[in-house]
RNA sequence: GCCGAUUUAGCUUAGCUGGUGGAGCGUGGGACUGUUAAUCCCAAGGUCGUGGGUUCGAGCCCCACAAUCGGCGCCA
């Protein structure tokens, strides 16, 4: 068996007048007793279809006028484009197979009123109903998921695209891990590991590619990951997830301005590429085109940490020098930017180790996080990287970080270090921003938080 | 972790000053030859999140717990 016809190309006319076999899944379902009106639906789209008594006889007809809501068929019948039909074409059905049934005990349990749960605001919470949440595994199947299943793809795609027409390798680096990437976050343990001999040593679920990357930076010099990033923090917010995507890249002979030039090379690259590949998806979910054109053809200005703790004490934001920005600063400042900003030189004292400090001035480090409008914020961190062993150490032994995890990463600037930096960037919190989704957990499609794992 | 909110049928919800819980969708049965979330008639479906308390009487008042959501902190 192997399918041949999508309802997609026969909505754009290619099968007029034609017979043919579409296979699908029952969307709706209506009519009288010697005329009924399907919809069916497959990965490309949905198309009526018309069942009439005396062209299917009796039994058949009696079939169609019992299915029930995702029952799979394959249809025959004849195509006609038809004003009346919603998408412009129909079929008339001249035979129908029952694929798979659907008991009428247990009918599919996602309807129009299960999609219009609102938040206290009434704004509709798609990302955050318990009911869609805990039925993740049949509300897939429904528009809106399947939408942001297709525009996800389109973000891969076009991250690896960029990547690799920028001369890039693909790498992938181990996700159980001995060490911490962010001083402060809280780590996944895996139990597997532990030895009663060393009871010390733990074993983690990876946070990030980085340390990983910077050791293969003098094999291939410019390299790019995307893989699951863990983090095991009981944020309760619409951008965050225990397991998301990260897209990382590492960068030998480069710069902190380096690296930004391919942070926002990559985030304009998935913008256009969604415009290109999936205008039909967007416009879907009433996303406004010409936003995302907007964060595709616009340069995303650079701003210093300095200049926006300047702002923000402008507007009456408590804010002092030193501190890092947290995201109710950052949407203050956000408010006013029509495209993504970058933001530089954090003070030393808010970052961690693995940070260069600036030669410049000794009070920043080489850094920049990209910030998205619309309120969904900090979508790239990343800067140059602290390159010298005497350097790594210094700032190390300066956090009270213990030295032992990290020997490998310290080994490796002791063969030749050049200066060198990347990025992390949340793919899902770029999806959700760029689909203009009411939660990441709309554009994943099992989301894992600090309260969900399953189904 | 902190703060706030929610929990009534499979789903979405109404429920007055405390007095035997209503509806829409869905499901089952019936009517209808051009429907657009079809329409119309009928039926089934509820120990009101759990446990305790106040009361003659609790969906409603009080306490505890749980689940979930939202905001914050942390970050991609």
């Amino acid at each position: 068996m192997v399918k041949t016809t999508w309802i997609g190309d026969v909505q754009k006319g290619q099968y007029n007048g034609k017979e043919v076999e579409l296979m699908g899944w029952i969307k709706r379902e209506r009519g009288s007793n010697k005329l009924r009106f399907i919809v069916l639906r497959d990965s490309t789209g949905s198309i009526q279809c018309v069942g009439k008594l005396d062209a299917l006889g009796e039994k058949s007809f009696n079939l169609l006028k019992g299915i029930l809501i995702e029952t799979s068929v394959i249809l025959k019948g004849v195509v006609s484009a038809s004003e009346k039909a919603p998408g412009g074409h129909e079929l008339q059905i001249s035979s129908m197979e029952i694929v798979g049934g659907v008991n009428s005990e247990r009918p599919f349990p996602i309807n129009e009123d299960s999609l219009r749960v609102v938040d206290e605001n009434g704004s509709p919470l798609y990302g955050g109903s318990e009911f869609l949440l805990n039925h993740r595994h049949l509300y897939l199947r429904v528009g809106r998921q399947t939408t942001m299943l297709k525009l996800r793809s389109s973000a891969f795609g076009a991250i690896h695209n960029y990547f690799r027409g920028q001369e890039f390798i693909e790498y992938q680096a181990p996700n159980f891990v001995a060490g911490a990437v962010e001083g402060g976050s809280t780590l996944f343990e895996v139990p597997y590991f532990q030895d009663e001999d060393n009871p010390d040593q733990k074993v983690y679920l990876t946070q990030s590619w980085q340390l990983y990357a910077e050791a293969a930076m003098p094999a291939l010099e410019r390299l790019y990951t995307i893989a699951p990033s863990f983090r095991a923090e009981q944020s309760r917010t619409r951008r965050h997830l225990t397991e998301f995507w990260h897209a990382e890249m590492e960068m030998a002979w480069a710069n902190n301005n380096d690296i930004m030039v391919h942070g926002e090379g990559v985030v304009r690259h998935i913008a256009k590429t969604m415009l290109d590949e999936c205008e039909q998806e967007l416009t879907s979910i009433d996303r406004d085109l010409d936003l995302v054109a907007r964060y595709a053809d616009n340069p995303y200005p650079r701003m210093r940490y300095d200049e926006a703790v300047e702002i923000l004490q402008g507007k009456g934001v408590k804010i002092e020098w030193g501190e890092d920005l947290d995201h109710s600063k950052e949407s203050v400042l956000t408010k006013d930017f029509d495209v993504p900003h970058f933001l530089t030189h954090y003070p030393k004292i808010a970052k961690p180790f693995y940070h260069r400090v600036d030669p410049d001035d000794e009070k920043y480090v080489l850094c920049h996080d990209l910030l998205a409008p619309e309120g969904y914020g900090e979508i790239i961190g990343g800067g140059e990287r602290t390159w010298t062993e005497k350097e790594i150490l210094e700032r190390i032994d300066e956090e009270g970080t213990p030295r032992d995890p990290y020997q490998f990463y310290i080994d490796v600037r002791s063969y030749g270090g050049v200066p060198h930096g990347g990025f992390g960037l949340g793919v899902d919190r770029v999806v959700s921003w760029l689909a203009g989704a009411t939660s990441i957990r709309e554009v994943i499609p099992f989301p894992r938080t600090s309260r969900r794992f399953t189904p």
